[in-house]
DNA sequence: GCAAGGTC
């Protein structure tokens, strides 16, 4: 009988795929040394190769370390650039050995190695990774014909089994992709972290007192993210308000007072206001040109994805994304929920949701929702623009009682089940009434929004939508003297510091980090002591006026507080407003529960210490990141070989290190400047 | 004492 060995890439894809391959004949052992690797054995009819003796094993994410020679692991012992060049050792780590032997002992005894290691980048590099530690144990593998890996992207059990009977070959290109990040992140990171420490050091250890001051460390993701922070800081310190000036138009009919808005929103220039309003007042009369009501919606949100979690969890659970990602590992290790480290937002055409949905009416505050979707409610979920093809939006897998949940996890897990029925479900409707009007040469409109049906607003109260006060019944061509109308002048408001989702935001667009990582960097920027967090207070606006920027991007209130409060335009806006008119006498509004970030003295000083030093390509912009993803794409694609790109890389940031260590005066000042107070 | 990426 053939003998398969199988490696998936964590613990829980090993269970899953024998489950569903077993059946319920499946031989669990446990793995000296680890106690979550397991070995399951059972027999499976493989097509290629019959009647097969199978062991399902797996690895805990990489299996290899790659680090330097331990005579260059002081820090003083080569010139950091040194490490441009430096030979790498690979290895396994102390406490991955156990799991290595045990691939190397089932690999002995195994005629085929099928890797089942998440479909992505890292999967396939992880995989090699397996595969030479099986050529460690035996030689057999050494003919790559001897391995391959299944492509799979969820588990359930029909994926499962077509990916079993459907194997494919490890992508070498992708791995080669990843050993290239690997190097480059690690020449670059230690050279310039070891360079900035050594130089910085004794300045800041003098400022301490003597005390040995922190690492001071560069990351081709962690600088961008202090970048992102730096930026809007200084945005928000250089911001000089403008004063504006707009028309105001309230008309009061049929006992409702409605306030119309200016098409032309304000201009900066009064005297120009002054013209237009004047022509207002000489035509002494406005006319209804238009009246219109057209059926409007407020989509359904899309499959929940990593970035958008940690995005809601500051939101709406009160929760940073560090702490978020936490409570979703939990929950994912209890078996409640999906894996959390995913970035699609499309769910498989074949994947049965309603089967998930009839779990979720067993109980919790959600039960009788889930059963009308059961029931004929179920709408497919939309589909977002990304797909990692490794694994599926976030959703419930199980049913779970809250009660025997922890306080947070109730949070996280009630989100995430909300979000997933809320996919289900039907986009909520409305009706839209808009009412223009021509008043002098100026157009002004008011609208007002009636919501017909709630429908996935019902399991879903992060979002708001709610009808406004009622529009008095006006009539095309109907001509009226408002009731009033004025100069209303008002001054621009600076931007507030950068919030956690912001922040992550803008990670994502700019391709620094991965869901994975994302938080991480965040926390590592705070560690470093370069940015610090206090909670975020809405700006108060000046104006009073509610204009362009569109709320959606806000923050909502807690599920608790939904409903009831809305006012005037339903939503975003009017919120806003409603919290502001609660806000700060000191000029600062309400908190909103969301954590901001303020760089600190020493994030400024190198923020600006890097800048001053006049590169093309700044340290402290995504730039430099994204240029090495899409260096990645070009391997994967097979334009670039890794040689290639590491070489270039190097020679690349050779050239950066040696222009700063020659500007290191610039950083020198800037700390001077920022962190030891020295004016400049 | 260093990076970023997996994962427990």
């Amino acid at each position: 009988m053939t003998r398969i060995l199988c490696v998936a890439e964590k613990p829980s894809i090993a269970r899953a795929v024998s489950n569903h391959l077993g059946g319920g004949a499946v031989n669990t052992r446990n793995v000296r040394g680890n106690v979550y690797i397991k070995n399951f054995e059972f027999t499976y009819n493989f097509q290629p190769w019959g009647q097969c003796q199978v062991t399902v094993t797996s690895v805990s994410g990489h299996l290899l370390t790659n680090d330097f020679p331990s005579h260059l692991r002081k820090w003083t012992s080569c010139d950091p650039s040194a490490l441009f060049e430096a030979r790498i050792d690979t290895y396994v780590e102390e406490d991955k050995k156990p799991i290595a032997e045990n691939i190397k002992t089932q690999a002995r005894y195994a005629d085929k190695l099928y890797i089942w290691t998440d479909c992505d980048r890292e999967g396939e590099n992880i995989g090699t990774e397996i595969r030479s530690v099986a050529q460690q144990g035996n030689q057999r593998f050494n003919n790559l014909a001897n391995t391959v890996r299944a492509r799979f992207s969820n588990v359930e059990r029909a994926h499962i089994v077509h990916a079993a009977q459907n194997p494919i070959q490890l992508d070498e290109r992708q791995s080669n992709a990843v050993a290239s990040r690997i190097e480059l992140d690690l020449r670059i990171g230690a050279s310039f972290t070891r360079n900035l420490t050594l130089n910085l050091q004794p300045m800041l250890q003098q400022h301490n007192g003597g005390q040995r001051s922190q690492v001071i460390s560069y990351g081709s993701c962690q600088f961008p993210t202090l970048g992102f922070v730096v930026e809007r800081y200084f945005r928000v310190r250089n911001f000089i308000p403008e004063t504006f000036w707009a028309i105001k138009v309230m008309h009061e009919k049929d006992g409702i007072k409605v306030s119309f808005r200016w098409a032309r929103n304000h201009l900066f220039d009064r005297m120009a206001v002054v013209i237009l309003f004047e022509r207002c007042l000489t035509a002494r009369t406005a006319r209804v040109t238009k009246v219109q009501t057209k059926p409007t919606s407020k989509w359904k949100p899309l499959p929940l994805t990593t970035v958008e979690l940690q995005k809601c969890g500051s939101r709406f659970l009160r929760m940073d994304s560090h702490r978020v990602m936490q409570i979703a590992e939990q929950l994912y290790q209890k078996g409640w929920i999906s894996y959390p480290r995913t970035e699609t937002d499309q769910f498989d055409r074949g994947m049965n949701l309603q089967a998930i949905i009839q779990k979720q009416t067993q109980g919790g505050p959600w039960a009788a929702f889930a059963q009308n979707l059961v029931n004929g409610a179920f709408s497919q979920p939309r589909s977002g623009h990304h797909n990692d093809k490794a694994h599926p939006p976030i959703h419930p897998v199980n049913f779970v009682n809250p009660t025997q949940l922890n306080q947070e996890e109730q949070r996280v897990h009630e989100f995430v089940v909300r979000r997933f029925l809320a996919c289900c479900s039907e986009d909520a409707k409305g009706s839209k009434t808009e009412i223009t009007l021509l008043y002098g040469s100026e157009t002004f409109t008011a609208s007002g929004l009636v919501v017909l049906a709630r429908n996935y607003l019902d399991v879903y109260p992060y979002d708001r939508w709610t009808s406004s006060q009622a529009l008095p019944d006006f009539r095309e061509g109907e001509v009226f003297e408002p009731a009033e109308a004025r100069i209303h002048e008002g001054q621009t408001s600076p931007p507030g510091y950068l919030t956690e989702p912001e922040l992550i935001g803008l990670m994502d667009a700019n391709g620094i980090g991965t869901d994975a990582t994302m938080a991480e960097h965040i926390s590592k920027i705070k560690e470093r002591q370069y940015v610090n967090t206090q909670p975020h207070t809405r700006p108060r606006r000046r104006d009073g006026e509610d204009d362009e920027a569109d709320d959606e991007e806000g923050e909502a209130p807690e599920p608790a507080e939904a409903g009831g409060r809305g006012r005037g335009r339903g939503r975003g806006r009017a919120r806003a407003r409603g919290r502001g008119a609660r806000g700060g006498r000191d000029g600062r509004g309400p908190n909103t529960g969301v954590q901001e970030f303020v760089p600190t003295t020493l994030g400024v000083a190198l923020v600006e210490g890097y800048e001053n030093m006049g590169f093309e390509t700044s340290l402290t912009k995504p730039f430099l990141r994204k240029e090495m993803e899409q260096n990645m794409l070009l391997i994967c694609q097979g334009q670039k070989t890794k040689a290639e790109m590491v070489h270039e890389t190097l020679e690349q940031y050779r050239a950066v290190y040696v222009h700063s260590q020659r500007r290191l005066d610039s950083l020198q000042a800037a700390v001077r400047k920022y962190v030891l107070g020295e004016g400049g």
